[in-house]
DNA sequence: CGCGCCTTTGATGATCATCAACACCAGTGG
DNA sequence: CCACTGGTGTTGATGATCATCAAAGGCGCG
């Protein structure tokens, strides 16, 4: 979910991030296939190399945060993000979370919308707004790309309004775990085991939930055999029940 | 709210429609100015006025149903219309509302994800994906005037969410009443006066309450002089205390 | 070992859903 | 003219789901 906006001028350094030159260049990156980035042409990747800087993060750091100007845009390359906005006191939604491959910035808006913070190492390719601006600007395959990628996020954006308005606690994490394998899925890691790199509390604020709910849900699914919890993630034992508790 | 999906071939002609010629061109066109077309140079407005038709319905008809193929793209002209998406039990989840300036098809992809259904006599303007496509196809900057509105609707989902996810009841009907009133007030129909053309149980099913809630909370508003229900809509008497109770 | 953090589990309670009845209005036909 | 009907909205009584409050269990790490 790359629910994002986007930014205007160039942005202030990431507060406390490692920057370095990507060791390899942009046709070996291994997202580069299932990123935006596919669009392009050889001769367009190198262009893009020279514009794209290599950003670290480890886990707990934000790449950007809600209401900050949005000097630039990032494809994930590894690790996961999680994309959440505040309420005024305190109240959290989180929603979504970022995977290789995703782009933040779809957007192209000048402040951003919500903040991404690293849920464990993060490695991106950041642009800076003005030069990835004027790259769309000339390229329109890629705006074209973009446009898609936006109208993918609408669809998955109005899934989780269904689910966060019509689902009862039980389908939002059955509904949940499933949507999860299968954005891994898309991106290979294909498994019955899911990992759940988010903490149970960033759970319950996707799911419009409280921790102690989403907690007593998973463990009602895994008594009745329909999930199994293992340590960092859960096995997905009977995913015709979860697909039948998930019901689109 | 527009989120949409889009077509690929020919569209099969809406199910009970009146159709006819704009009685008057593009150029005349009330909503122009805030619709995708206000890219557009007089030039290609022409270009654009031989592919479009007009196109009526009247209260509760279907403009397009979830699942069907997406053969055509919309622009609001006049009128209401309920985006809502089902579940197979029945359950029902309002993604939004268009307004006229609204544009139907945003995400350009083929299959209709939800449904569109007239709350009133309804205006708009209809292309067919093919012909659509083409000219987008062949002018970027229409394009990017799409994405734009992808955007924008992007940041409305998100809203949403927020709100579907961590919000009361109350705050959901006052943060509802304000979000319809600044959208009105960006058509130019600016008013303490809020119209409401969908009625109580499309009011629920947008904000993930039932029809008895969402009546109840209107008239404890009512009750608190925060707002006055008025026949066909309300008006908001204390926006302070609703723009409180809605708080961003 | 012991401290902090996250998660789980239990007891209680509030919000909102459900069930039920009634009011209101428009349209229809006696 | 008015009773009748169906649709929509309001109000009340009751109840279920999920939140809140509280405490203990597990686990990594200094």
């Amino acid at each position: 979910m790359l629910v994002e906006t986007s930014a205007r001028d160039d942005e202030t350094p990431a507060p406390t991030c490692r920057q370095a030159r990507p060791e390899n260049g942009c046709a070996e990156c291994k997202v580069r296939p299932i990123s935006v980035c596919s669009v392009l042409t050889p001769t367009e990747l190198d262009e893009l190399e020279t514009l794209g800087q290599r950003l670290t993060l480890d886990k707990g750091q934000t790449l950007f945060g809600q209401g900050e100007p949005a000097g630039a845009v990032y494809n994930v390359i590894d690790g996961t993000l999680r994309l959440s906005r505040l309420l005024p006191d305190g109240r959290r939604q989180v929603m979504g979370f970022a995977l290789p491959g995703d782009f933040l910035g779809l957007a192209l808006q000048d402040v951003r919308s919500v903040s991404a913070e690293a849920l464990g190492p993060v490695r991106t390719c950041r642009f800076a707004r003005k030069d990835f601006d004027a790259l769309v600007e000339a390229k329109p395959h890629l705006l074209r790309s973009l446009h898609e990628r936006a109208g993918h996020e609408l669809a998955l954006a109005q899934e989780q309004m269904l689910l966060l308005g019509r689902r009862t606690a039980e389908e939002k994490v059955a509904a949940f775990l499933l949507g999860l394998r299968d954005r891994y899925a898309r991106t290979g890691r294909s498994s019955v085991t899911v990992e759940l790199p988010m903490g149970r509390q960033d759970m319950a604020d996707h799911l419009g939930l409280t921790i102690e709910t989403v907690s007593r849900m998973l463990t009602r699914l895994d008594r009745a055999h329909t999930i199994l919890i293992v340590p960092g993630g859960v096995r997905l034992v009977d995913v015709e029940r979860l697909e039948q508790l998930a019901a689109t």
